[in-house]
DNA sequence: TTAGTATGCAAGCAATTACTTGCACACGAC
DNA sequence: GTCGTGTGCAAGTAATTGCTTGCATACTAA
């Protein structure tokens, strides 16, 4: 099989995937959108649940997650950036999530190739509230744990749910400088702590 | 139509939506499911997406969302006591909300059924941080709406994500506390605050 | 030139599925 | 009794869908 011609139709298959989930996308529908006739699918991939499977593995997981300074400077301000980056990954790959997430009980490969993003966020961000902590920015006997899955979670249900309950949401543009903010503030950082920090460094 | 005849069918629809989608649920299945015909249900409901969107209005919104004290004593205790709670509820709506949330394309009405139960949380709580705000158990200053966005966010990230990234989370017995114990924090609550109003009062 | 490979095209098959029709049966109200 | 109502049952229809087969064509490497 030629590569161009692959690589069209597993991305043809996650785009309609994301819109149609498992059973809504037919292979005549993935044939069409990939400019390719239908037999082709059958005879590179054997079979749809095949196919889907390659397609997620392929797009499903996104290239990178958002970056976090390794020395710690103005937490307020990188973690928003953060977030806000975050957020616009959690955005593109939403409806993948979604159908994924409702599939798992019949293709349970799906949920999996989509929680690696997820994975990688979470340690990224544990691992930066770790850097502040060493960096003295918050207190030693902070809980980072938990406040890693309070950011993400705020920032998951944002993407997911604010469609159709906007009103249970900051207003989109502030919503990311708000989590992180709120978050530092669980995390027991305030703006004295910074500023005393910055006078010492 | 006699009236155990249309339950058993709404509820086995409900049922049978949150397991396998709007696609997945046959009238087949929840006619068999329902011990009824099949012909009974086009009798009754006219069609299949007649039939769903019923079964949604019917079974698809919580009957409580968990209750917080007018009188605020003790924060921690009940916010903790309420995210439990709102856990629970929100576990047990798990699958209609993802599938809800898959369809939505197709079928729009099914995630607005789903939604209000998160309105009506997200209202709670932002109530009731107001009234720690007027009891003088956190500044007045502090954002309750986007508090109440971080919490929400954290419980519904838990009860969708827990079972495909485990190692994200709290484990599931501390989840609630934590969550409320680091939302609080967020508000600007802690236990000197706290220690100085009980002495007040 | 020749042989192999990748793809297209036309057709079709078997299973599933939403939905219909026609008829029979039971039961309660009058 | 009888009449209307709610239901079951058998059968079927038209559309969709995953997948296959047979054959033709274009391109590439030896």
């Amino acid at each position: 099989m030629t590569a161009p011609t692959r690589e069209q139709i597993l991305s043809a298959a996650a785009r309609l995937y994301g819109e149609h989930g498992f059973r809504g996308t037919t292979t005549r529908a993935v044939a069409e959108a990939a400019g390719v006739n239908e037999v082709t699918l059958f005879r590179i991939f054997g079979s749809k649940e095949n196919l889907i499977v390659e397609a997620m593995r392929a797009h499903g997981v996104p290239v990178d997650v958002g970056t976090l300074p390794a020395e710690p400077d103005d937490p307020e301000r990188e973690l928003t950036a953060w977030a806000t980056q975050s957020r616009q990954v959690l955005l593109s790959m939403r409806s993948m999530i979604i159908q994924a997430m409702s599939d798992a009980e019949q293709h349970p490969e799906m949920p999996k190739c989509v929680a690696k993003g997820g994975e990688a966020a979470y340690e990224a961000i544990r691992a930066y509230f770790g850097r502040l902590r060493d960096a003295g920015f918050i207190p030693a006997d902070t809980d980072v744990h938990g406040a890693g899955s309070l950011l993400i979670g705020a920032l998951f249900h944002d993407v997911m749910s604010r469609g159709v309950m906007p009103q249970a949401f900051p207003p989109a543009a502030d919503a990311p400088a708000t989590y992180a903010r709120l978050t530092l503030r669980a995390l027991g950082f305030d703006a004295h702590v910074r500023k005393a920090r910055r006078r010492a460094s």
